[in-house]
DNA sequence: GCGATCAGTT
DNA sequence: CACAACTGATCGC
């Protein structure tokens, strides 16, 4: 397709410089161990973390670049071949440890990647980061913003992470003698577990590998892996389910608590009353939920307008490190980019930032078809220097989608032992295992 | 055994 | 209907 010059979490050949925003799987498909196809450019938490995702990894391929400072490359231009300079700078994404942006400057012009990003206005790390994005670009303009569009749609509201850290530790002083669990990815949401920690004055249980990646995270006193010493675990979220909270209930009371952007609620599989088969399910609808027994007497329910209670045991609570719909719309605005491309898509579904935000940056809204006399649309006169990753495969397939078939399996009742133990070992199933013998 | 891709999970 | 981030199975080498 286009000839590469850089590439943003994208790791194809044929660039001669590559950029990693943050850690997480989705950013990272296509690198591995044994990369050899240039240097990698990130944030020096990011390569610090690095070995530990990547164990055998060629490490003088790494290149850290500090925040907010500018750096210079010398490449090749791939349509004259004459040397050329581009500058990058790194700014904090307030996303997950590590986690920054990407300002491009060079013949192409002015790039802004966000990575995956959270904005939130009113925080004195996004006031630190605003200010170094508006000192970079001084008089420049951002020709193409692309842009964490997550949660780009007006139905996605949710409250500063701060917030939700409190709604978080209300719900665990209003269950006292309940054990705890909470779900979170293998990077990201440590200042909720902190802001836990601090509040409570308790350890956080991890597992194993989590507790090494705090470590290399510079928290030594918070964080454990002995069960006794809290009642508070943070475990793997994909072994976070109705059947495990049901299953360590027969132990002892438990309830679980799910960070996530979007509200949740359980749909349970028809002609099953047991639990054993549900699912998790996400609705915007919140006025469902609360009037169909999403809501339960719980007295603390009042102040906590966003949590949900959506099953006996679990707990949803909106802390997300996306930024939410105004977020975004206040960071376009604080861009004013000329254009902009959503790096995120859904498995069915791409919501074009043009489409809600196109107003903001002087562009026509797709929808709206008009016979205008559009800017060229560059096919094969111009080449778009930066490859940038995302989600959406639709770039190397054609036509035909792939259907994707749903094998709700046999009522799914049955767990397999691998998962069991699986689980067993990352410290969400039952006490009895680990104390036994 | 490694990497890429697909499929399924929460 | 709907997320991001993750694990596991399978295939080709």
């Amino acid at each position: 397709m286009e000839e590469g010059l850089i590439s943003v979490d994208r790791w194809a050949e044929g660039s001669q410089a590559y950029f990693l925003t943050h850690l997480h799987a989705d950013h990272t498909q296509g690198l591995t161990s044994s990369w050899a196809k240039g240097p990698i450019f990130c944030s020096s938490l990011t390569a610090k973390l690095f070995p530990f995702k990547f164990p055998n990894f060629t490490l003088s391929l790494l290149r850290v670049l500090d925040l907010g400072s500018w750096h210079s490359l010398s490449l090749i231009s791939p349509s004259t071949g004459s040397k050329i300079t581009v500058q990058v700078m790194a700014i904090d994404a307030h996303h997950c440890p590590g986690a920054v942006m990407f300002l491009f400057r060079g013949e192409f012009g002015c790039l802004l990647n966000t990575g995956d990003f959270r904005w939130e206005k009113n925080s004195e790390r996004a006031k630190l980061g605003s200010e170094m994005l508006l000192n970079a670009l001084q008089d420049d303009v951002v020709d193409v913003l692309y842009l964490d569009n997550t949660y780009c749609n007006p139905s996605y509201e949710f409250p500063s992470r701060e917030v939700a850290a409190q709604q978080v530790v209300d719900i665990i002083t209003s269950h006292p003698e309940h054990d705890i669990i909470i779900g979170v990815d293998t990077l990201g949401k440590e200042d909720l577990l902190l802001h836990i920690s601090n509040a409570l004055n308790t350890k956080i249980w991890v597992w194993p590998e989590r507790l090494q990646t705090m470590h290399l995270l510079g928290f030594h006193d918070i964080f454990t892996t002995k069960t006794s010493v809290t009642r508070v675990r943070a475990v793997p979220r994909y072994s976070f389910s109705i059947e495990t909270l049901e299953g360590l209930n027969t132990m002892r009371p438990t309830i679980g608590i799910i960070p996530s952007g979007l509200p949740w609620v359980v749909k349970p599989i028809e002609g099953d009353d047991k639990l054993f088969g549900s699912l998790l399910v996400a609705r915007y609808n919140r006025s469902k939920v609360s009037s169909k027994g999403g809501k339960q007497n719980d007295k603390m329910d009042g102040n906590l307008g966003s949590v949900k209670r959506f099953h006996k045991y679990i707990y949803s609570v909106q802390y997300s490190d996306h930024s939410c719909y105004q977020e975004i719309e206040e960071f376009i605005k604080l861009v004013h980019p000329a254009n902009m491309k959503g790096i995120v898509s859904s498995s069915s579904c791409y919501v074009d930032p043009l489409y809600y935000f196109g107003r903001l940056c002087g562009k026509n809204q797709p929808l709206q078809g008009l016979h205008h006399q559009h800017q060229k649309k560059e096919r094969g006169d111009r080449v778009v220097p930066v490859h940038t990753n995302s989600k959406f495969r639709s770039g190397c397939y054609s036509g035909v989608e792939k259907k994707r078939k749903k094998v709700v399996g046999r009522l799914g009742v049955h767990l397999s032992w691998v998962s069991v133990l699986r689980r067993a070992q990352r410290g969400v199933k039952l006490a009895e295992n680990e104390r036994s013998n």
